[in-house]
DNA sequence: CTTGAACCTCTAGTTACTAGAGCTTGTAGA
DNA sequence: TCTACAAGCTCTAGTAACTAGAGGTTCAAG
């Protein structure tokens, strides 16, 4: 299955010269060539952008997505050094799942508050149920 | 209670270029001036400015974040409007949650992993317990 | 008063995209 | 085969969101 990149753009929901750049920076594998210079993406390389894409709208940098790509290759370092690096990385996505709760709570708060305000209006509770 | 923006800086944990961003962007509202031109930040602004540097570490544009401050300060438009971008934001926030706990998942699977690779260097395992 | 830390504004650089110009390739239809 | 349009290419430069450093001022402690 080969895709161009306008293909794999739509599949992982990401901008063509977004995908060009990460290609460029090397988070991204080089794709083939056809004769005609056009990209040739795998689905492996679909699966890594979806990787680095929402990673990205998580909020983590690319320098840190890039190290857990390496993990997930199996290029482990010292074991020491892997550790902390996985450790680390697990206590951000807690915080981060932490935090988000809280504002799904304010989030919600805030349904009631757009209820009050402009009860004949706003269709906000209705439309959460 | 009047902050100095270092002590403004260590308590959102921000750095304090920043935060002169932010101010002179609108995101943050603009400090006092002591006599010496220093900028004064009150408690109701370190409580903001923690919103901003929690949301921004979750993934959301400041464009983003304006929207929620603003609905945050009881601002609202028409109901249908501050419904759809209440709705929106809420839908972006559980999707986010989701996605963090497969990648919690993943790294813990990636736990596993560096501790079969090296077994007697890593304390991956022992220490997540 | 002196010294060093913390503050100020301004310029410019870094990271992470994003847009557009000008060109080539691919494909469908006549 | 030709034409037209969509989709691809590289390159330059701009935007968003910071970040660093220069050169100066203010503040606080000794």
């Amino acid at each position: 299955m080969i895709y161009s990149i306008g293909q794999l753009s739509k599949l992982a929901q990401c901008k063509i010269p977004t995908i060009r750049y990460y290609e460029e920076i090397g988070i991204l594998d080089k794709a083939t060539r056809s004769t005609g210079n056009q990209r040739q993406y795998t689905q492996a390389h679909c699966e890594r952008l979806n990787l680095i894409c929402h990673s990205r709208a998580l909020g983590f940098s690319l320098k840190e997505i890039k190290q857990l790509i390496k993990l997930q290759n199996g290029q482990f370092d010292s074991g020491q050094k892997s550790h902390s690096i996985v450790q680390s990385h697990l206590t951000d996505v807690r915080n981060k799942i932490a935090k988000l709760k809280e504002l799904e709570l304010q989030l919600l708060t805030l349904v009631e508050q757009c209820h009050q305000s402009e009860t004949s209006d706003c269709l906000c509770v209705s439309a959460l149920k």
